[in-house]
DNA sequence: AGCGGTTTTGCACCCGCGTGCAAGAAAAAT
DNA sequence: ATTTTTCTTGCACGCGGGTGCAAAACCGCT
């Protein structure tokens, strides 16, 4: 109507035509180890060259039943870690060959419908980055399946409907218990995000386990309600302002790097303390920020290619594939404990 | 084959079949304003509903000639003024109805087969949110334009063929460069990220006309070839290294906050210099890092909604639409200068 | 030239749904 | 009760291309 346009499509049936051939050579002529002589592939891509052909990938995915979509949900666009995950798997997808539809949700219930959307473009498979929604609540909801394939990223997943793309969390913070330990900390305090979420619950599993079995002692464990770096430095400033200072723990295990540095924010701007030599942080994802002079956190470097590669292999094997939920990354010592 | 499918697919025949009525009525009773009976619309309905019929978004798209899908080509994750950007996009593009196709492309190269690959989607339209690509030559180089409209984010293209969405920088460097010297400095140097991009020659150039034209001189201009706040923290670490300090600027305006905040950390960690007090630093975007306790930058803030907002409005003006390219942001006053 | 076998090519039909038009049903008017 | 007028409904055809099969063209050989 208003929209003129000004890009005349131009269809298989006009490269056919203009090679003199049928459509379905056109087709032929574009489809490897198709039964197809070379002369007439020859003269198909020549045409469809001059004309600037290029297949309606709409019109293919209809046709055969395969969309070469991946949807990706993400729920938080201002946590670095999803955003490195965004990056790696846009570009893995893409270099294999997929496109990516990104679906912003905001809560659980704009996850359901995000993932119902994706179904209604057929993506051949959706994966969930997100770390606020239920899981398995999310794929009951949803009833059988409309999802060919449902990806959790970057936690374990327990519904066998379901394939699981994550490292072993349950590893890394042993790791982390341990070299904290060998540091000779003992009054340490677990600072988790939101609970709801089983990623969370494994670490924060991981630690206390970990570190009663080594010391006998249960550690303190204090909850945020928001991986926002300002909820935790407020958080922070809060819980420890009237504390005296032989209180304090020297040591603050963070589930993740924005707890961490906001934890630290929070301990020298908020209570006037130094780190490490008063309290020592640890945090979760080595991201960016994490490793700058500021904050210089010793902290857990995810393995978020191989994460993404991942994710492209299990696309890629149609079959069973093998589950990749034991991938393991690297302690990074730094400054901060 | 391999691929069990557990969900059937529903389509508009099978709902037809339940209901009693044809297709054709189905597909009535899913359009607003569509001729039909409140109780054949009502059969329709909860036949639907029974079977969990959703239109296949795909066939809507091949069959309407409108995919429903806007393709969003961002070329740096790292970036977190580009985050912020998606978040707003993704979020406003989804509340308009659209569905948003992320490409993440790495160069320019990438930028227009990128392109390409959205016209093959059938985008409604493309965004381009990159600051790497020349988007003169990018829209150039894919001939006329197949894709229906082209958006460009963030910056002012005056390529006819295209739609700018971007806040003004003139006015808003402008502000910047008022404040810097009501502040008393006097011997600035401006930090650019690397040259090719338009926005940039915006920015700089708006900052030493206004800066000449209050003062009478020419400042100093240091040019970075990455965004990376590491890469400027070494740039200028490296750059001032040798330098008395009476030479050293006291104020560095820069390009963006990534910048500013790698300049602070040079200046400190490399440079062992205060902020503001042996030098003061200024920043463009208030992203998240910037208002910490530790950067305390001061910043311009993008009206970075309201632009996601005008995209939207682009899109849903079918005709010739007002060009958004003088939304303006607010100067935010911190500690850092 | 004639024949069996192999490679190429064309075609009917389908994917799931939208559009325009004409037939059918119901409501309004005579 | 009959004719108009207005709503509803059904249907042929199209969007651009994929699949399987059958016809056609090609091949080497007798």
């Amino acid at each position: 109507m208003s929209s003129h346009k000004v890009y005349e499509t131009i269809t298989a049936d006009d490269v056919a035509q203009l090679a003199g051939v049928s459509r379905w050579t056109v087709h032929r002529a574009f489809k490897k180890d198709a039964s197809i002589s070379e002369k007439s592939r020859s003269k198909v891509m020549k045409a469809a060259e001059t004309l600037g052909y290029v297949p309606d990938l709409l019109a293919v995915s209809l046709a055969s039943d395969r969309s070469g979509l991946v949807a990706l949900l993400v729920d938080d666009f201002s946590n670095p870690q999803q955003i490195i995950n965004l990056d790696m798997l846009t570009t893995a997808l893409r270099e294999a060959g997929w496109h990516t539809l990104v679906i912003n949700t905001h809560d659980e219930d704009d996850a359901s419908a995000g993932l119902l959307q994706a179904s209604q473009h057929r993506v051949d498979a959706a994966v969930m980055v997100g770390a606020r929604f239920d899981d398995a609540r999310l794929v009951d909801a949803l009833g059988a399946q409309r999802v060919r394939r449902l990806i959790i990223f970057g936690r374990k997943s327990n519904n066998p409907n379901t394939v699981s793309v994550c490292c072993d969390d349950v590893q890394a913070m042993t790791e982390i218990t341990d070299y904290v330990l060998s540091r000779g900390y003992r009054r340490p305090l677990f600072l988790a995000g939101p609970p709801t979420v089983s990623v969370h619950l494994l670490r924060k599993g991981a630690f206390c386990d970990h570190w009663t079995a080594k010391t006998g002692d249960v550690p303190d464990v204090l909850v945020s309600d928001s991986f926002n770096p300002e909820h935790a430095q407020a958080l922070i400033a809060s819980h420890f302002a009237d504390m005296p200072k032989a209180a304090l723990p020297d040591v603050i295990v963070c589930e993740t790097d924005s707890l961490a540095m906001g934890v630290m924010d929070g301990l020298r701007y908020g209570l006037g303390l130094r780190v490490p030599e008063d309290v020592a942080v640890t945090g979760f994802d080595d991201s960016t920020f994490a490793r700058n002079g500021n904050y210089d956190l010793t902290t857990y470097r995810q393995p978020n290619n191989d994460l993404a590669q991942a994710v492209v292999q299990t696309l890629q094997s149609g079959a069973e594939p093998s589950q990749f939920d034991r991938l393991s990354g690297q302690l990074v010592v730094r400054g901060s404990a």
